[in-house]
DNA sequence: GCGCAGGGGGTCG
DNA sequence: CGACCCCCTGCG
């Protein structure tokens, strides 16, 4: 396949490591001339920074500008989005001048509902490393510049792994709830294109929350940072549980702060925008 | 140096 | 509410 490019000019709220390492995304590699390399679907993209503009080169089934503007969220305006969160208060602006690249990527939702329940009680190189094993083991190689890359398995591909086969690549206890997740999709228990026509929120939720492996804190990564694209999502782990404690609640014992409270203060604060509002909290809090 | 708790973007029973 | 796989970190 021939190699394509394309030249964002003057992009604004687009920054690489906000991007890539703001934990929406597991596939996304730092080179050494500090560009980053990433598989998703059957293409594999190299975006680097010159100057203000981002240029996007790599192989693509279809056209290049149409695949990223699809995939980085391009024909979203995020200059606005920001200036509404950061009138909210002072913490809210704090944490979007410190991650004021982020955006939020269009990926594939089978791919994000796996990656997810690998994430649990997990650790984000190895949860790399994991994914990794698998695309290598059961997707397709893609050579690009003489590199190899792996694409993420297929539901039939993955379908071909045994429990025995998950743990041997080193995912644990996530070795069942990746098998089960597997079928139940592959037989269509929980149908992924019903499942992103359906417009009510609650609806999609109470379904992915039936997949094995699948919690409330997955659940809400999957509607955010999958092209279910649920902003309403308010995925409370650790670092959130920590940062939304320490500016709106302010228990001395974080450990007993309530999950509901959480969510109620986030939905009165940031409404329908809580997913993005929750990315820039996450990020700042976690990078500083 | 090495061994051993401690803990990591939770979920399940 | 404790266990869960695996790996990496920090401490003695």
């Amino acid at each position: 396949m021939k190699e394509q490019e394309f030249i964002l000019k003057n992009a604004q709220s687009f920054e690489l490591k906000d991007i890539f390492d703001c934990g929406q995304c597991f596939r996304w590699n730092k080179e050494e001339d500090g560009s980053y390399t990433g598989i998703f679907g059957h293409n594999v993209i190299n975006v680097s920074k010159n100057g203000e503009d981002i240029v996007f080169k790599g192989i693509c089934n279809k056209d290049i500008e149409t695949t990223c503007r699809e995939y980085f969220d391009l024909n979203r305006n995020y200059e606005e989005i920001k200036g509404k969160l950061s009138k909210i208060d002072e913490h809210m602006r704090k944490s979007i001048e410190y991650g004021k690249g982020i955006r939020l990527l269009n990926q594939d939702l089978w791919e994000t509902i796996i990656s997810f329940i690998i994430s649990a009680n997990n650790n984000i190189p190895r949860i790399k490393g994991i994914i990794e094993r698998i695309s290598k083991r059961y997707g397709d190689e893609i050579i690009y510049n003489e590199k190899s890359y792996y694409t993420f398995p297929t539901v039939e591909q993955l379908s071909k792994a045994t429990v025995e086969d998950l743990r041997k690549l080193g995912l644990g206890f996530r070795d069942v709830r990746v098998y089960e997740t597997t079928h139940m999709i592959l037989e269509k228990n929980v149908d992924l294109e019903d499942l992103e026509k359906e417009k009510d929120f609650s609806k999609v939720r109470e379904k992915l929350l039936t997949l094995s492996g699948v919690g409330p804190k997955v659940a809400d990564c999957i509607l955010l940072f999958s092209t279910l694209k649920r902003w309403e999502a308010f995925p409370i782990d650790v670092w959130v549980r920590r940062v939304m404690n320490e500016l709106y609640i302010q228990n001395e014992n974080e450990t007993k702060v309530n999950k509901t409270q959480i969510e109620k203060i986030a939905r009165e604060k940031f409404g329908d925008l809580a997913g993005i509002a929750q990315q820039y909290l996450f990020y700042w809090k976690r990078e500083a």
